[in-house]
Formats: C-alpha cells, sequence, structure tokens
RNA sequence: GGAGAGGUAGCCAAGCGGCCAACGGCAGGAGACUGUAAAUCUCCCGGCGAAAGCCUUCGGCGGUUCGAAUCCGUCCCUCUCCA
C-alpha cells in the first residue's frame, strides 16, 4: 500500500468535501484495507453517467487496496430517498426492485473490479428488523434534526407533504452502515445529511470511530440545468447504444461540457486547462472539444471501435444531413391497411412516429414532416404504398417504410 | 376532536354561473438561425374532424340551473391553527 499521505492525494482529486479529513488520514495509516460502502437504489434499471462519478472514486480505492460493499438498497428503494426531493416519491413494488437489481451488477463492473467488490442487498439486514429494532433505530435520532435537514425544511415550511416514512429512510441508510462496519461512505453531494446521520448512528451503536463521508460533485444532465437523474430524464445510460451515447454528449451545452470532462475522464485539471485555452484562443473548435468527449466516453463502455462508428454516424446524420443507414423498416403488410393508398397524417399516426392524430397534423402543418427528404405540408398528401419511403419527423425520427 | 385554507391540463398558477378546451409561466414539440450546442425569434402544445363543428376534461359522486371549473350537498385528499 502507498503512504497514507500519498493515499490521500489521490483520493482527494476531484472530491467536493471530506467529513473529516483528518480522521480519513489516521484510518489510511492503519495500513489495512478499509471498508468503503456506497449505496443504489434501484429505482430505475440502468446506471447513467452521474453514478460514474462515483463509481470511479470507488475504483480509486480499490486501485489503492481497499474494499468496496456495494450495497443494493433493494429493501430501502420500496421507501423512496427523499433527497433533494420536493415532494414524495411512489414507492416501488418487491417485483420491481428485483428486476432493476439485477442489471445494476453487471452495469457496474464496467469502472468497478469484482474481485475487490462486494455486493449486497440491504433486505439482507433490513428485512429481518423487527418492529422493536426499528423503533430503538428511531429513537436514536430526532425530529428536530431531521428538519435540521434543508429540503424537508423547505418542503415543511412550504407546506408540501412529509410522509414518516420519508424520516425512516435516513435512518435506515445509516443502519446499512453498522451493518457492515463501514470506514468510508461515498455518495453526491445531495447525500450530506444522510451520510452523516450514518456517523452518528454507527456510534449510537458503539462504533467508535464512525465512517468518513467523502462527497462527490453531483453531474448536471444534458438539460444543463438538474442533476443527472433517471427520474427527470435528462441522463446518458450507460448502456445506451453508442450512437444515441455520442449524440446525447454533443447535445450539451459547451460551458456543461468542461464540467463533465473534469467529472469522467482521466485527464488532470492541468490537461484540461489546456483544452479550455485552446478553444479560447480560437486554436480549435468546442464542437470538436466535444467529439473528443463523446468519443471518450463512447469508449469507456462500448469500446474503441463503437466510439469511431457513433462519430462516423454523427457526422454523417447530422452534420452532412443525410439520412441515417440503419433506420427502421416497417411493413405496410403488418399495418393491415383496407385500401394502397393512406394520407399522409394518418400514416405517421400508424407508424407510431406521433401519439395522436392532432399532433401530426400539426407537425405537417409546420413542416416538420419529410417524406424522401422533400418537405410536404399538405397533411391530406395521398401516399400510394406501392414502393419504398422514408419518412422523417422533426429532426431524428426516420423510418423507412416499405411494401 | 374543533376551526380555517385548499385540491384546475406534465408542473406552477389564473378563472369563481354563459364570451372556457379554460389567462400567464415553466417544461415539451416544430420551424428559422446554427455546431442536432447555448442564446434568440416564430408557431404549436386535450381528442376526433377537410372544415364548420362535435366529444371528453377543472379531486370523486350526486344535485340546482336553459347553462357549472364556477352555486348546493356529500365523500376523499393536503395544509394551517387550536386540543
Amino acid at each position: 500500500m502507498l503512504p497514507a499521505e500519498k493515499q490521500l492525494e489521490i483520493i482527494k482529486k476531484g472530491v467536493l468535501d471530506i467529513i473529516d479529513e483528518k480522521d480519513l488520514l489516521e484510518k489510511l495509516k492503519e495500513g489495512r484495507p478499509l471498508i468503503v460502502k456506497a449505496g443504489f437504489d434501484p429505482t430505475a434499471p440502468d446506471l447513467h453517467l452521474g453514478h460514474t462519478v462515483l463509481l470511479q472514486k470507488l475504483r480509486t480505492f480499490q486501485q489503492l487496496g481497499h474494499t468496496v460493499y456495494f450495497i443494493i438498497g433493494d429493501f430501502t428503494a420500496m421507501i423512496g430517498d427523499p433527497s433533494g426531493r420536493d415532494k414524495t416519491r411512489p414507492p416501488l413494488t418487491k417485483e420491481q426492485v428485483i428486476e432493476n437489481a439485477k442489471t445494476y451488477k453487471e452495469q457496474v463492473f464496467k469502472v468497478l473490479d469484482p474481485e475487490k467488490t462486494v455486493v449486497v442487498f440491504n433486505s439482507e439486514w433490513l428485512g429481518s428488523m423487527t418492529a422493536e429494532d426499528l423503533i430503538k433505530l428511531t429513537a436514536k435520532y430526532t425530529v428536530a434534526r431531521m428538519l435540521e435537514r434543508d429540503d424537508f425544511k423547505k418542503r415543511f415550511k412550504e407546506n408540501i407533504p412529509i410522509s414518516i416514512h420519508e424520516f425512516i429512510y435516513p435512518l435506515l441508510q445509516a443502519y446499512d452502515s453498522v451493518a457492515i462496519k463501514a470506514d468510508v461512505e461515498l455518495g453526491g453531494s445531495d447525500q450530506r445529511f444522510n451520510l452523516l446521520i450514518g456517523r452518528d448512528i454507527q456510534r449510537e451503536y458503539g462504533i467508535e470511530k464512525p465512517q468518513i463521508a467523502i462527497l462527490l460533485p453531483l453531474l448536471v444532465g444534458t438539460d444543463g440545468i438538474k442533476k443527472m437523474s433517471k427520474s427527470y430524464g435528462n441522463y446518458i445510460g450507460i448502456t445506451e447504444p453508442p450512437e444515441d451515447m455520442f449524440g446525447k454528449v454533443m447535445s450539451l451545452s459547451d460551458e456543461l461540457m468542461w464540467n463533465y470532462w473534469e467529472l469522467l475522464t482521466d485527464l488532470t485539471l492541468q490537461e484540461i486547462e489546456k483544452l479550455k485555452k485552446d478553444v479560447e484562443e480560437g486554436k480549435v473548435h468546442p464542437m470538436e472539444v466535444k467529439k473528443q468527449l463523446a468519443m471518450y466516453i463512447v469508449e469507456r463502455f462500448h469500446g474503441k471501435e463503437a466510439a469511431v462508428v457513433a462519430k462516423e454516424h454523427f457526422e454523417k446524420v447530422f452534420s452532412k444531413k443525410e439520412i441515417p443507414e440503419d433506420i427502421n423498416q416497417i411493413s405496410i403488410k403488418s399495418l393491415n391497411l383496407p385500401s394502397n393508398s393512406i394520407e399522409l397524417f394518418e400514416l405517421i399516426y400508424l407508424l407510431n412516429l406521433v401519439p395522436t392524430k392532432s399532433e401530426a397534423k400539426r407537425l405537417i402543418k409546420q413542416g416538420g414532416v419529410k417524406v424522401n427528404g422533400e418537405k410536404v405540408e399538405d397533411f391530406q398528401r395521398e401516399i400510394t404504398l406501392d414502393k419504398d419511403y422514408i419518412i422523417q419527423v422533426g429532426k431524428r425520427k426516420f423510418v423507412k417504410v416499405v411494401p
């Protein structure tokens, strides 16, 4: 193992806050593999780039010789973490949770070293808790302390309901730390409160040197405003097809791109500064730098070849405005039409390119629909279905219709 | 348990008997401009209909009325104060 001071330096890179840094150094000096905890709620089956910020840091710990406990919060997912939310999350059913958790493991190991990772489900210890156990746990914390928390305080003030179970969530998460005797817990900055409760509760259960809380910055989503989150739909999933991944990265604003460089690549701050300077001085086009970023990210999850293909696809379809080669093909026969001719709006509705017929008409009237590359504004245009057509709706929806 | 304030489209939020498919904002979509970026501008944003128009919507149900998101009754839900 590296000397504690050196380890600390490596760990600190890109980190928002460490509570408490001195304690961490002390633990590192013990020279044993630390138990590093990170929890995930399987609220949706796919991990996204936001999670990889954290995974990357876990990997760093592994490289330094420590053990990662990856906790899948199957039990707590049925409650729903209230952190940063302005209203109660809908709870998940047991079936949903199990299904979602399944894909988690595979995805995580695209970043983590399986040899040094212990995967556990928190239902293991939470599921067998009795009402008595639970009440004892809740007795160790107070309502006033819960309300110290900003998001609760806000909701409380604004008369937005807070259910009791939302108070219990952080306590259960804290209990996870007791159960695995965590030395360190990682989380996004919105997890500060939960991680700190973990320290208090560990002490309550007789752990003298409670876990160190390491806070990582949150990755902002593709909308450039909210944190990347499955629930907000502004995320880039790590299992998404290379082309989509590439495209989504390209749609980030120039400003936000730097944030991604910092949090998702191995480049040092100095290297990133250099790139930034080149762009500012006009040596490099920002789009080129963004393409590099997109390549980097796609390569990490899909390999080099896929990254190259994704880039070519992007340039072909969007930069040169050509029609992509691998578009969806739908045969007319499968639609079971009564005649061999159909009005355009009806057709794009049947092809599921738009949700309603009214929407179809609107889009066509506004010039958002092209047939074989030609804009058609008459929504009643008859399409005779005896040959191939390429239909484009909006910028990115393409369908090839064959007889 | 008592008193009061509320529940309007994805979200926020007007309307408080006909002019309401319902002001406005956000989010979303299309187009222009571009680098599928951001910013900006124009348009759209319940459904069906070529159109005229018709149908379904304002927490649920039931009434009053020629006519209700708007009035009455009842139930459900949220919040506040008191106990």
